[in-house]
DNA sequence: ACTGTTCGTTGCAACGTTGTACTGCGAGCG
DNA sequence: CGCTCGCAGTACAACGTTGCAACGAACAGT
């Protein structure tokens, strides 16, 4: 039914290698060759069949981008910036949504789907080290945990100085009472509440464990039930430090319906920068990953590690910038109301 | 590197064939020569080649799904429904954003990475008849307009009717000066005006143009930009019907932000039901599309399609269900603020 | 006992591509 | 003038899988 390199060959009168090597770019044609051969293959509207080229090379120039949940914008977000830099180096990218299911992110690092994929991005959720255990069947880079022991690839971001930024805004702001939502029993929140203490200990107020309530999940309803739970405090926070955005949405909200103002009375500094926040009301100052570099430096890591198969490879650690984002749920001059 | 299915077979003592057999579950096998083979898999961790099983099979297993932007949160959604409902009948989904763009649209409608999908699912943006006429070279599945004449298969849901009853629902609350925000050039925003239309003229009351501007685009931007050129009339509205829901989020942050309330003074119902809506401040009362149905319907469309390549078949047009979500943007009793 | 049928299994070929090794040919050189 | 060399182009095999046709063995029916 399709076109085939053979049909072409025939139509060109040459060999069928020959028409291949045209196709590759080979060097060793004759220019006017070469010419008559591309005709041919615009006439026909010759495409290569990629199983074949695949199985041939034992690659499929597929890779897959695994997140928690594709409806989490900052997944969405950065699945985009991956599809745009596969995309730049002729790669295409299968996005696979885990839903942040420990037994799917395990087997997905041992490379699930097999031979359909060259190599696995995968944004673990509920990885555990012992699930890295028997990887190795195919290429790996992980985004955003930094502890696991493995010789893997990891992209990460300075956790660690963010949060003592966002904090540190919060405390140049004039607020002592500051919450964090978002703590869990995962790396990524670890190190954000050491920067988020070490803060602190450089104005000398104690970190106290009822600001830093433990959160299950990050959706806007998680950040709303934590807020409310603060809220109900004996002395409620004046500020919080929310570990994604989709946390502070939702505890903004429950600050303005119980009529609080933000940042009158609470102020809120997000993570992610997704465009939600930006058109929130009011719009929320965020920690902003770069996520075009994120993206970036995954798709190089793992075709370098695709490249070059030999398990001798030290493992690379790399890190991507970030700034804090400042805008109207830490601005000191409240907008009209 | 891999274990193929000849190593199986040397293994297990039997002929290649009758391992693929067994993996493909043929009945031809005798029970204990397959648990034999079965337990030679387990143990060797065999998978098969998708590349080579495609390429002798002439089908990949593998369908795109092409939105015009990852990153608008109904596009996730829907991505995420098609996903699940894919991976529920064993096949991939390749996800395609098109920026929009019309080349890039009809490029896919082409069936562009060619033999790697065996078809497409496509929710076009700006695409236009003429684009498809060149199509046919992959089974081609449309998402949400319905007026391409060519034999295409089509899922809809009746826009004419949610536009219509968002708009009554309006009309129930008492407004009488209705604008709307997304109207442009394109088939989907013509019928929804049909419908807005419709409920108007029920209750004897003109459309006024003003109350209609034109909208470039379907973010928060473009809703700001229109509800503050609406604010701008002598008469602003009491009630904007905005065509999704990022529109009605921009809108309603720019009504929020000029000291209007909402609902008190101007009402919102927006379309799509994405997640933000449901934790914006108000909450956003919005036309539902039944995204699983949707995915449901277009994966069924698109693999009977491919099944049967008859070119005699019969386009199908398949209509989805919808709801109208009432929340705070509507409701008469207001929170408490 | 012999033919016919069924069942489990097998070998072969082919899917479309590309790497390797090779051929034929003209140019350059001694 | 013969030999070598470089270059354009070619033939063949192989990647891992499955459809097809064929095979032998067991068994039922005459």
């Amino acid at each position: 039914m399709d076109v085939r390199l053979r049909d072409v060959a025939e139509r060109a009168a040459v060999s069928v290698k020959t028409v291949s090597n045209v196709v590759n770019g080979s060097p060793r044609v004759a220019p006017d060759t070469r010419s008559r051969v591309q005709q041919v293959i615009e006439e026909l509207g010759y495409r290569p069949n990629l199983s074949a080229r695949h199985l041939r090379q034992g690659r499929t120039g597929t890779i897959a981008f695994a997140v928690p949940d594709l409806n989490v914008p900052y997944f969405s977000e950065l699945a985009s910036s991956v599809i745009a830099e596969a995309k730049q180096r002729s790669v295409t990218v299968l996005i696979e949504d885990t839903g942040g299911d420990r037994a799917m992110e395990s087997t997905i690092a041992q490379g699930f789907s097999s031979s359909l994929i060259d190599g696995v991005i995968l944004s673990p959720l509920a990885l555990r080290r012992a699930d890295l255990a028997r990887t190795g069947r195919v290429p790996l880079v992980l985004l955003g945990e930094r502890d696991y022991a493995k010789a893997i690839d990891h992209v990460v971001i300075d956790n660690v100085a963010a949060a003592r930024e966002a904090t540190t805004h919060l405390l140049e702001l004039g607020r002592n009472r500051i919450a964090v939502i978002g703590v869990d029993d995962q790396e990524t929140g670890r190190q954000r509440v050491i920067g988020y203490r070490e803060a602190l200990a450089a104005r000398g107020i104690p970190a106290e464990a009822e600001l830093m309530p433990v959160t299950g999940g990050f959706t806007r309803a998680a950040g709303a039930e934590v807020m409310r739970r603060l809220l109900a405090l004996p002395e409620p926070p004046d500020a919080v430090f929310c570990f994604n955005d989709l946390l502070a949405l939702g505890a903004q909200r429950v600050l303005l319906a119980s009529g609080r103002r933000v940042p009158g009375d609470v102020a809120i500094v997000g993570f992610d920068d997704i465009e939600d926040g930006r058109y929130a009301t009011p719009s929320l100052t965020t920690v902003a990953p770069d996520k075009t570099q994120i993206a970036r430096l995954a798709v190089t890591l793992l075709l370098d590690r695709i490249e070059t198969a030999e398990p001798g490879r030290q493992p690379v650690l790399a890190q991507a910038g970030h700034e804090l984002v400042i805008r109207e749920s830490t601005s000191a001059n409240r907008t009209k109301e």
